[in-house]
RNA sequence: GGGUCGGUGUCCGAGUGGCCAAAGGAAGCAGACUGUAAAUCUGCCGGCUCAGCCUACGGGGGUUCGAAUCCCUCCCGGCCCA
């Protein structure tokens, strides 16, 4: 099977330009494209539907080519956004750019194959073009009507309190410009993305016939949501990262093992490299014996495996089972730190513990909680715990004597967020 | 530049001199039920040295016993006109 009914199959694909694509995908071996814009110094797990789009083309023996936004991230993609952003300044922009180009490296192969993948800057070719050539060689091509009727300039137009300024206005231009430069220069053929993206994708499409006279293609993949319609890869916590420093490998990990029942497959798809017969067993899984969450705990290995490592995988996994195990005060020694090596944890010197701490201070410490009032309203509500024992008394001491082994102990802030805390024997 | 409407807590959005830490909704948090799911129900939802105090309604200044609410000024945004 070709790859274009490989991702039909898994439902990645939401809409094409025009359906020779497959046979294009099938008869040869193309340069595709996606681009990622800098805007934050991490990409997140909304991203990964496209890396592992990139990933999946070189499997297939296709070129990727990521390009990164240092041109168009100082413009600002109005796409999907209901809000004039706020330009990055050039520092800013250079950093996140060093990040995600380390990021985009871990998944796909821009070593020694044939077909190694590119990374490109788009701001190599974008910060010297000057206006008035920019807007002789790709600006005469576009018609202000046609761009006003995409989608993300007229949500824009019609909202009352937010208007769209001429900056973003013009990001589709340079977007366009992107494929065009790539088709020239690259013989890239085929630019994918979100279905936010396809006015953009097909802009650029415009461009190259208008321009070269030649066929270029685009592909969009449905915008991955949360079973609320709500955007995936927004936690309680916020966005989750691929960041290791930003969203702990455990806390990713607790992400995915948590997604909604019908939601599970659909990921398992876009997130994983399960074959079919695979799929078809968890779907059923997931249906039949719901209780097991079978197909959470693949979705989460698998995924923790693809983007922070096996071994960390494994490590994850282990923290979690422990931390949930109700039993966990008969966990010791070794065993004990292996299954929280991993945890989210900090250290108190033991000096201070065996003096008694505050169990609110306890809570804020170990990062459960913002401030006092809200670690107090934790307790009032009967939110907090101890080695999952419920700590009711506001004013409770913890002292050493609730160590486990001597060593650690585990607090607990409602039915998911845990802590490890560890003593030390230096005091600081 | 002119006119006009607007800027309220995480977001949306009421409030137009005291009863306002500010209605309502959403999000979030905790609890119950479950499966570390969804739905549902209950409570909470600015901070603190917590029957009190402090900080908050774009910024600054003023009027007043008292302001989110009135006045002045500045900043920001929408729309219309130039």
């Amino acid at each position: 099977m070709g790859i274009f009914d490989q991702m039909k199959r898994r439902g990645l694909i939401s809409q094409v330009t025009d359906e020779a694509l497959k046979s294009v995908l099938d008869s040869s071996k193309v340069s595709a494209y996606i681009g990622f814009d800098p805007t934050a110094d991490s990409l997140h797990v909304g991203h990964l539907v496209q890396i592992f789009n990139l990933r999946r083309l070189q499997e297939y023996g296709h070129r990727p080519i990521a390009v990164a936004g240092g041109g168009t991230g100082m413009i600002g993609d109005p796409s999907g956004k209901n809000e004039e952003r706020i330009l990055l300044d050039q520092q800013q922009l250079d950093d996140n750019l060093e990040k995600i180009r380390m990021q985009l490296q871990k998944f796909i192969d821009f070593g020694e194959v044939s077909n190694k993948a590119l990374l490109l800057n788009n701001a190599d070719w974008l910060s010297s073009i000057s206006l008035v050539d920019f807007l002789r060689e790709v600006g005469k091509h576009f018609s202000v009507n046609q761009m006003v009727a995409k989608d993300s300039v007229r949500s824009r137009l019609l909202e009352r309190e937010q208007g769209i300024s001429y900056t973003e206005f013009s990001y589709m231009l340079l977007q366009a410009y992107d494929f065009l430069h790539l088709f020239d220069n690259y013989d890239c053929v085929l630019q994918m993305g979100a279905s936010d993206q396809w006015g953009n994708i097909t802009a650029g499409i415009e461009l190259i016939r208008k321009k070269r006279r030649k066929a270029a293609y685009g592909l969009t993949t449905p915008l991955v949501l949360k079973a609320d319609g709500t955007k995936f890869g927004k936690s309680d916590s916020g966005t989750v990262w691929l960041d290791a420093e930003k969203t702990s490998p455990y806390q990713f990990y607790q992400y995915f093992l948590r997604v909604e029942d019908e939601m599970v497959g659909g990921y398992l798809r876009s997130f994983t490299w399960l074959t079919d017969d695979e799929l078809e067993d968890l779907d059923l899984l997931t249906k039949e014996k719901a209780k097991e969450r079978r197909a959470q705990k693949v979705l989460a290995f698998e995924i923790t495996r693809l983007v922070h490592g096996p071994e960390m995988a494994e490590n994850v996994k282990r923290a979690s089972e422990a931390l949930f195990s109700e039993d966990i005060t008969t966990l010791s020694g070794e065993l004990l730190d292996i299954a929280i090596a991993d945890a989210p944890s900090y250290q108190i010197p033991s000096l201070v513990i065996s003096e008694g701490v505050p169990i609110v201070d306890l809570l804020i410490e170990a990062g459960l909680a913002k401030s006092k009032s809200e670690a107090r309203k934790v307790v009032d509500q009967g939110g907090a715990y101890i080695n999952n024992i419920r700590v009711t008394d506001q004013a409770a001491l913890v002292s050493s004597s609730s160590l486990i082994d001597g060593r650690a102990l585990l607090v607990r802030r409602g039915k998911k967020d845990y802590a490890v805390v560890r003593a030390s024997s230096q005091v600081e």
